[in-house]
DNA sequence: GTTGCCATTGACCGAAAGGTTAGCCGAATT
DNA sequence: AATTCGGCTAACCTTTCGGTCAATGGCAAC
């Protein structure tokens, strides 16, 4: 009943005939809503799409809202980014896997991205929940990013002043562009490699080449 | 009948009875489409709110999707940033006032930035037109940091090393995302000041503080 | 076998959607 | 005075919407 709660089959519970139906709707659901939007999917629809009597849909979910909620719930099960935080690279590299790491979410996961974001921008009250499990993941990330500064620049590594919160700031926002960039333009308008350059660059010195700070720096004039 | 093409009364016509009631409508329209989207507002909506028979919005526009385009275009119309590109200040106090000039226009236009972006997201098909013109809109805006970027270059102003296009891919990506911040956390969570500066600081050496590179360039040490 | 519950269905409902039609009204043209 | 025509409306039409309900098949417990 509960949406937020789906029970999943923990042990070889034996999986009953409702949870089959319930699983085939929520996947028609999913389909439908992820590329046509709320208001724009019907119940019929989804009943046509899951071969199954619409009533059976108002058995499962009391109304169609309930039903999304539980749609976005699942879409966001997935909606994780490991960080494999190796101890053996040093904050740099960290870092720079973190941005990789990024990107390379968004490229993998971009129509439920878009989908995602389109549902918060346009409908936020449908999209509580939904809003409050992004922020989570996007604090944490934050986070892990302000701490990894935090110890570059402790270390003498990173070259830039700013305080690690402002830095991490800025880097998500360039990130963040990044994606709705990718979103609009396709794959083709961004290449995260440079991206990662361009970040490794921003906090530490040339990328590959010299170190920082005087002599080192530009080179063509 | 042409919804792109809306006269406008240029020389004191005399302001037909017909447009006066277009007018209303289309303002109803656009406060109802703005802010709860397409799909969600009916045609009788409109028709109570800008107190008109809902025939007469038929008899305007022939569908609901051409009324819809047409308040897209009249929404559209204010969208430009003036760039006052007063040749008293050198290049870094006209790219640091161009960054300015998007964080405010976004901050002054939230609401319908809001809706623009949800729009795109979501419906592609309806919104093609309203792609293009943000499109232009936005590669106007990328140009002219390119060019003001190269400009710095030469005169070595600028320390940064990358291609002035990737310098201002990555410039204006960080721009985007700051929209998005601001879109979702609210003014607080936003300083435009501290972006400009961080800004400032990236393309050129630290701003009022220690200078990375040699010396020459950047005032204060 | 019957009872009772779970899962499922087709038929149905009122409301509201987008859109149409026939006709009214008032001002200009003849 | 009669005609025309742009602007406008009430009433109507069709379709589809989210949602309900009475009824049913299957299946385990008794």
């Amino acid at each position: 009943m509960d949406a937020s709660q789906a029970k999943q089959p923990s042990l070889s519970e034996p999986r009953t005939q409702s949870q089959d139906s319930r699983d085939e709707i929520l996947k028609a659901a999913m389909g439908l809503f992820a590329n046509r939007g709320f208001h724009e999917t019907s119940m019929s629809e989804v009943a046509r799409e899951a071969r199954v009597s619409k009533a059976l849909i108002f058995w499962h979910f009391k109304t169609k809202e309930e039903l999304f909620v539980a749609v976005l719930n699942r879409l966001l099960e997935p909606y994780f980014i490991d960080f494999a935080e190796e101890a053996a690279m040093d904050e740099r590299a960290q870092i720079e896997k973190l941005v990789e790491s990024y990107l390379s979410f968004v490229r993998d996961n971009a129509s439920s991205v878009r989908f995602f974001l389109a549902q918060m921008l346009h409908d936020q009250r449908l999209s509580e929940g939904l809003n409050d499990q992004v922020l989570k993941l996007y604090s944490g990330y934050r986070a892990m990013l302000v701490e990894l500064i935090a110890r570059a620049q402790q270390k003498g590594i990173c070259t830039r002043r700013p305080a690690p919160e402002s830095a991490a700031a800025f880097l998500l926002s360039a990130l963040n562009g990044l994606l709705i960039e990718y979103l609009f333009m396709g794959a083709n308008s961004v290449d995260p490699e440079g991206a990662v350059a361009m970040v490794g660059e921003w906090l530490f010195g040339g990328s590959p080449a010299a170190p920082p700070s005087e002599n080192g720096g530009t080179p063509a004039a």
